[in-house]
DNA sequence: GCTTGACCTTGACGCAGGGTCAAGGTTCGA
DNA sequence: TCGAACCTTGACCCTGCGTCAAGGTCAAGC
C-alpha cells in the first residue's frame, strides 16, 4: 500500500496535486491508515495516471471527471470539442504574435499604421510636439471608436498638409498651442481661421461630412482640445463671437432671429 | 468628463476592468465629483486604450505598467520576450492537441499504442476482460516509470503469445482470474507453472532481465494481481511451497539452509 | 414629490490549477 | 532516542477579471 508522496512520485505529480483532485472528486478518497494517512493501491496510480494524461492533454479538470466516465461516443465528441478550443487558443496567440510584433515596430500603441505615418510627417515638418502629442490622443480614440475609416481619414489629413494654406495655417495653430489665454495675437488668429473656413469650398468639408463621426466622439474630441491647449477655451468663444462653433466639427451658428 | 462606464464603452472594457486596472496601478485614479464618482478626462481613454493594446496582445497586466513606462531598448526586449513565451505556449497547445488526437483514437489513455495494440490481440485472443484490465493498469504503471521500453517490453509479449505453450498457459490463467481462493484446481495450476517456469530456457528469461524493472516497481505490480484476484495470494502462496517467489519476476527460492 | 431604472460606490467571493506556508502528528533508520 | 522525512488539515497566494451584495445618485416621467 502506498502513502500520497509515493503515489504522486509513480504519477510524476505533487502530493498537493493529488489532494487537489480528491477535493474536485477526480480521484476517490482512499481508506485512511489507523494514523489518519490516506493509503492507495495500484489502481489509485494507474486512475492518477490517467487524470494527468487527459490534464497534460489540455483537458480542463472540470472535464477530466466526464471523460473517465465516458462512453466511446461521448469521449470522441469531447475530444473534438477540446481540440477546437485548442486550435482557437492557437489562433488567439498567433494573432498576439502578430499584434506585438506591430507593436514592436513602432511608437504606434493603439494606432494603426497610416496614423502613425502621418504623425512622422508632421515630426518631419517640424510641428510641435505638444502638437503631435494632441493628434495622437485625438486620433487613437478616433482609431477605437472607427477603426475602419482611419486609412481614409489619414489619407484626407496627408492632403491637408499637401495644401500650403493648410500647413501654414496648422504651423500658426502649432505655433498658437503655448500661448496664454490672454495672447493678444488669439483675435487675429480667429479672423485668419474664419476667413479659411469661408474660402473652403464646400466639396472639401463634404468628404469629412459623408463619415460622420459621432457626436459624442466629436464632444470627446474637442474636449482633449479643451484639457490640452491653455488658450482653447477662449479660442472658441472668439470663433463664436465669428458666427462660428464647435472645434472637431466647424460649424455655422443658426444665425440670431 | 465622462463617468466609468462612458470610459469603459470608448474603450470597448467593462467597468470592471477599469476598476481593476486601478488597483493594479496601471491607470491613475481620477479626480471624483462631488458625489464620488470618478471623473475622467480624453487621456484616460487614450490611456486605457494603450493599456488594452497591451493587454490584448497577450502581456500579463503585470508588465503592462512597465511596458507603459519603459523606452524603446527596454520595449523591444520586453516584447522578445513576450514573443518568446506565446511561441512556448503555441507549442504546448500543439503537443496537447498531438496527444489528444492519439487519445481520440482508442482507448488508450496513458498507454503508447504498441500496448494498445497487446490489449487488442488479447481482445480478439478471446482473454476474459477481467485479464486484459488487470494487464492494462499494470502496463499503465511501467509506462509511467519506463516510457522508453516500452516498445520492447511488448515486442516480448507479442512473442509470448505467438508461443503455443505460453498461449494455453495465460488462457488457463485467464480461466483461473474468477476462482475462489480455495478452489480445488489451484495446486495444479500451480504445478503446471513451475512446471513451465523449470522448462523455460534461461535465454528467454535474460531479455527481461536486461532491462530489469525496479524493485518498487515490481511491487507495485505485485499488488495490482493481488488487489485485483481473489485467489492470488493463495497461488502465491503455492508456488513459494514449490520453490518460487514473486509474480511479476518470478525467482526461484533460495534453497533452505 | 414620488417612483423607476440606470448609473455609481466599496467590498467580497469565485473560477483553474495548484504553490507555498503553518503547525502539528507519524514513521523510519541510525 | 533523536532527527529527518514523511503525513495531516487549513488557509492564503497567483491572474484577470465576473458577479453578487448593499447601498448612494441621477434624470425622467407622473
Amino acid at each position: 500500500m502506498l502513502t500520497i508522496g509515493e503515489l504522486a512520485s509513480y504519477a510524476g505529480v505533487t502530493t498537493r496535486a493529488v489532494r487537489h483532485y480528491h477535493a474536485k472528486g477526480l480521484l476517490p478518497e482512499p481508506e485512511r491508515d489507523h494514523s489518519g494517512y490516506r493509503r492507495y493501491d495500484a489502481r489509485a496510480v494507474a486512475d492518477l495516471i490517467k487524470i494527468r494524461t487527459l490534464a497534460e492533454a489540455g483537458v480542463p479538470l472540470a472535464r477530466v471527471g466526464e471523460l473517465l466516465a465516458a462512453d466511446e461516443t461521448e469521449f470522441a465528441a469531447a475530444v473534438a470539442d477540446i481540440d477546437q478550443r485548442l486550435r482557437a487558443e492557437i489562433r488567439e496567440r498567433q494573432r498576439h504574435r502578430a499584434r506585438i510584433a506591430q507593436l514592436a515596430a513602432g511608437d504606434n500603441l493603439a494606432l494603426p499604421p497610416e496614423a502613425v505615418a502621418y504623425l512622422d510627417r508632421m515630426r518631419r515638418l517640424g510641428y510641435p510636439e505638444l502638437m503631435i502629442a494632441g493628434e495622437r490622443d485625438a486620433w487613437i480614440l478616433v482609431a477605437a471608436q472607427m477603426p475602419e475609416h482611419m486609412p481614409l481619414f489619414m489619407a484626407l489629413k496627408e492632403v491637408q498638409l499637401d495644401d500650403p494654406a493648410t500647413d501654414e495655417l496648422y504651423r500658426e495653430l502649432g505655433d498658437a498651442i503655448g500661448w496664454s489665454p490672454d495672447d493678444p495675437r488669439l483675435p487675429g488668429l480667429a479672423d485668419k481661421l474664419v476667413a479659411t473656413l469661408e474660402a473652403e469650398e464646400e466639396v472639401d468639408r463634404e468628404a469629412w461630412e459623408e463619415f460622420a463621426i459621432p457626436d459624442d466622439l466629436v464632444a470627446l474630441l474637442d474636449s482633449v482640445f479643451l484639457d490640452l491647449v491653455p488658450m482653447a477655451p477662449r479660442l472658441l468663444r472668439l470663433l463664436e463671437d465669428r458666427g462660428w462653433t464647435g472645434w472637431t466639427r466647424l460649424e455655422r451658428l443658426p444665425s440670431l432671429r
